[in-house]
DNA sequence: GAGTTTGAAACT
DNA sequence: CAGTTTCAAACTC
């Protein structure tokens, strides 16, 4: 609040200030007060062409305020002035605030213009001596002044959808983008800025480390982008990381005068994948140090580098909101190898669809949506191949979903591939709603900064804004980050069932049977798997789409979810996510000999559900629920009871059970990349262990969707009445309550209700767009 | 990585 | 519907 006022005042007095009768008196008045104060902080800094290296800090500090105040006001003149003084004074710390401004602008538009307006004066700063500069000058003010609007405007037009909730997804992301450019740019001022700027924006202060880490990685990149002379050439070329941080400052110093544009993408993508941003905050610091020194205007070099920074990053957002999408991939190619995921996955998205495109005219008359759809299910195998593991009995889209909402963590294993499958998943399941995907690939990326560890620390702000969602981006950018943590969790999820995201390994079958698990779970098979002999992709979508027309006429339930969870509709009455979905069963239920339930052979096991009525097994021990046992209660105590009471075996199965369910919590849902939606409201909840666990197979690219549509309506509840009806058990009574509905909505459901139970996420929820996408063209296929 | 086991899917 | 075969995942070594 402070700093409003300040800022307008301080404005006022930049003017004045040119009078040095003026700030003689101000000096001399005892009223000068807090505004004063700071009026004259600014003067110092304009005043002291190059202060001294000592007042960079204070200078820094006065100008974030001054940043601040600009964002929260329009800066608009006050603040060109200022910069405009102090550009002319060649104080490059004045620029760095205008750059914040200008990053600020980006963030919101209305700062825009002016943050346009103060860069370009930035840049001509004749303390720059290098020749470049100028030349960059331009550039950058170009993409500055574009950059700011542009990016306000082009980047919400493109990205803005009908819905207004949506369009304030991906501006915030794109806030958060820019605040973390913004703060890269302070930190490397002076620690101390970034306190300043943590402060006026709390949930920077987590992305802070990161930014650092960016920060480096952005003057890794401004070097490289120097030696290559044209930035934008050279920004996407392969460097890494960690070898340019180091060295990258030294060069730096050398470089700064050069201006070169600075690609914020790069930057993006570099933070995400430094896993230590401590290291590279402290060496990205003493390299700071260094180029003081060594500089010629230590000042100066602080701040141009900002300038650069600042120059660059505009127009990196500029051209991502422009491009959003492909833009986005765009920039992640400087970034190529941290982001091969992402670069990779759209390369076989592109692929597909050219392949859907070209090959299927059937893909054509199906649907726009299924074509696009499938396309981009298939680009999400990949993907999903490493984290989402659905079930193989759960169909298409809901599988996908659960899935999604489960593996959220799962995504990060395989990274780059993982954040566009996590994309292109939304999409998929919302084709319409392209923003989701943008958001998402938005959130990734922020995500990147934001370590893997705390998603928390994104702040207050993003939460609120992406919140849920972002906890799947995060997920997805601790991926791309490469951090220790995703590793983890993927030795996790491989221990327990990264084996099951695997893909098919048909042989005979041309997975064209429901023995293939891609064609049971109605994706199609990806790269990754090994079969032979595959029909099951895009190309073949005729193919496909008669098979399993033929399967389904057989058995209308061929694809649907082999679980079904009652537990749906009925946790959020009740309750506690965690236990296992007591309610939830299996379709048909397993007819186990040997395995006694307790191994992956039973698809009641694997499914994490109990056996039940319906289960022909034979000495049926499953941990989540014995056909014999009283109804299967879940995982909770009642279960735990109920082994009790038959063997002492079980008493250390129960722990073991509980823990084995954690696992496949994490291990299913983590990988899921879940539309935004599920996997951030999943991914906090420990609530994950639901019945979704136990679908966790990757929702890899989706056949053609009519066939699930077919499914939820063919699905009658005839058919379902055997499963939900012939079940007594308290779950039966649940299941029968509607067992269309279940299916049809229990990715819905469970993501309403898993929100629900997390009364934090469900703000969240109803502006994501990926439900409300999925409910309409379900509902609307379904009509 | 190869071989075995297992149970679902497919077939008769 | 029951029995058999086929198949691929899960599991073991």
């Amino acid at each position: 609040m402070d700093t409003p006022d300040r800022t307008q005042i301080a404005t006022p007095i930049s003017k004045f200030e040119d009078s040095p009768v003026f700030n003689y008196i101000n000096s001399l008045s005892p009223i000068k007060p807090v505004k004063s104060i700071n009026i004259a902080q600014t003067f110092n800094s304009l005043s002291f062409s190059s202060p001294p290296s000592v007042f960079s800090s204070p200078h820094l500090s006065s100008q974030r305020e001054s940043r601040f105040l600009k964002r929260q006001f329009f800066s608009g003149s006050s603040k060109p002035d200022l910069s405009s003084e102090d550009g002319l004074t060649g104080n490059t710390s004045e620029a760095v605030p205008d750059a914040v401004q200008v990053l600020g602008s980006s963030a919101e538009p209305p700062e825009s213009s002016d943050g346009g307006c103060s860069i370009g004066e930035v840049t001509v700063d004749p303390a720059n001596e290098n020749s470049e500069l100028a030349l960059e000058l331009p550039r950058t003010l170009k993409y500055d002044c574009g950059s700011p609007e542009c990016n306000a405007d082009s980047s919400e037009g493109n990205k803005t959808d009908p819905t207004p909730v949506v369009s304030d997804l991906p501006e915030t992301f794109f806030q958060f983008g820019e605040n973390v450019s913004v703060e890269r740019r302070l930190s490397f001022q002076s620690g101390a800025d970034m306190h300043g700027i943590s402060q006026v924006k709390p949930n920077q202060e987590v992305r802070t480390e990161s930014d650092w880490e960016s920060l480096i990685s952005d003057a890794s990149d401004l070097l490289i982008m120097d030696s290559s002379s044209n930035a934008e050439a050279s920004r996407i070329e392969d460097q890494d990381i960690v070898d340019l941080r180091s060295s990258s400052f030294k060069s730096l110093t050398l470089h700064q005068d050069n201006g070169h544009d600075m690609h914020i993408s790069e930057s993006l993508v570099q933070i995400g994948s430094c896993e230590n941003h401590e290291v590279d905050n402290s060496a990205a610091q003493s390299a700071v140090g260094e180029h003081k020194e060594t500089d010629h205007t230590p000042d100066v070099f602080s701040s141009a580098f900002q300038n650069k920074t600042q120059a660059d990053f505009p127009t990196e957002i500029v051209d991502n909101k422009a491009g959003s999408h492909i833009s986005f991939g765009g920039k992640q190619r400087g970034i190529r190898r941290r982001c091969l995921v992402f670069d990779t996955a759209g390369g076989r998205k592109r692929k597909l669809e050219e392949d859907s495109t070209s090959s299927s005219s059937v893909s054509s008359q199906s649907d726009g949506k299924y074509t696009s759809d499938d396309k981009q299910l298939v680009s999400i195998r990949p993907c999903s191949s490493t984290s989402p593991c659905m079930i193989p009995g759960i169909g298409l889209h809901l599988n996908a979903l659960a899935a999604t909402t489960r593996d959220t963590r799962v995504v990060k294993h395989e990274t780059l591939a993982s954040g566009k499958e996590l994309i292109s998943i939304p999409s998929s399941l919302s084709s319409l709603h392209s923003l989701s995907v943008e958001t998402k690939s938005l959130t990734s990326s922020l995500a990147l900064s934001s370590t893997y560890t705390d998603i928390s620390p994104v702040g207050n702000d993003l939460q609120d804004v992406l919140d849920a969602p972002h906890a799947s981006a995060f997920k997805v950018g601790e991926d791309f980050n490469e951090s220790s943590p995703k590793k983890k969790r993927r030795k996790l999820e491989q221990g327990g069932e990264s084996e099951a995201c695997k893909r098919c390994n048909c042989k005979k079958s041309k997975c064209l049977k429901l023995y293939c698990e891609c064609f049971a779970a109605g994706v199609y098979c990806v790269e990754p798997c090994s079969c032979q002999e595959c029909f099951n992709k895009p190309v073949h979508e005729d193919t496909v789409l008669a098979t399993r027309k033929q399967i389904e006429s057989r058995n209308p339930l061929a694809f649907a979810p082999k679980v079904i969870r009652s537990s749906d509709s009925v946790p959020e009455i009740g309750e506690e996510s965690n236990k296992t979905p007591a309610s939830a069963r299996h379709k048909r239920g397993c007819n186990c000999k040997k395995s006694n339930c307790l191994k992956k052979y039973c698809e009641c096991y694997q499914g994490g559900v109990g056996c039940s009525i319906n289960c022909r097994c034979e000495g049926c021990k499953n941990t989540y629920g014995r056909k014999d046992g009283p109804s299967p209660m879940g995982f909770g105590e009642a279960e735990q009871d109920e082994e009790e009471t038959e063997a002492g075996e079980k008493n250390g199965l129960d722990v073991s059970l509980r823990n084995k369910q954690v696992r496949r919590d994490e291990e299913q849902c983590p990988d899921n990349v879940l539309p935004m939606t599920f996997s951030f409201q999943i991914g906090r909840s420990s609530s994950m262990q639901l019945p979704f666990s136990s679908f966790g197979k990757p929702p890899r690219s989706s056949l053609p969707q009519p066939n699930f549509e077919k499914h939820f309506q063919i699905i009658p509840e005839d058919e379902t009445p055997e499963f939900l009806r012939g079940n007594l058990s308290p779950i039966t009574g649940i299941k029968t309550a509607s067992p269309n509905r279940k299916r049809v909505s229990p990715p819905h459901r469970d993501f309403a209700s898993s929100p629900s139970r997390r009364n934090n996420r469900r703000l969240v929820l109803q502006s994501i767009p990926s439900f409300p996408s999925l409910t309409q063209q379900e509902t609307s296929e379904l009509q």
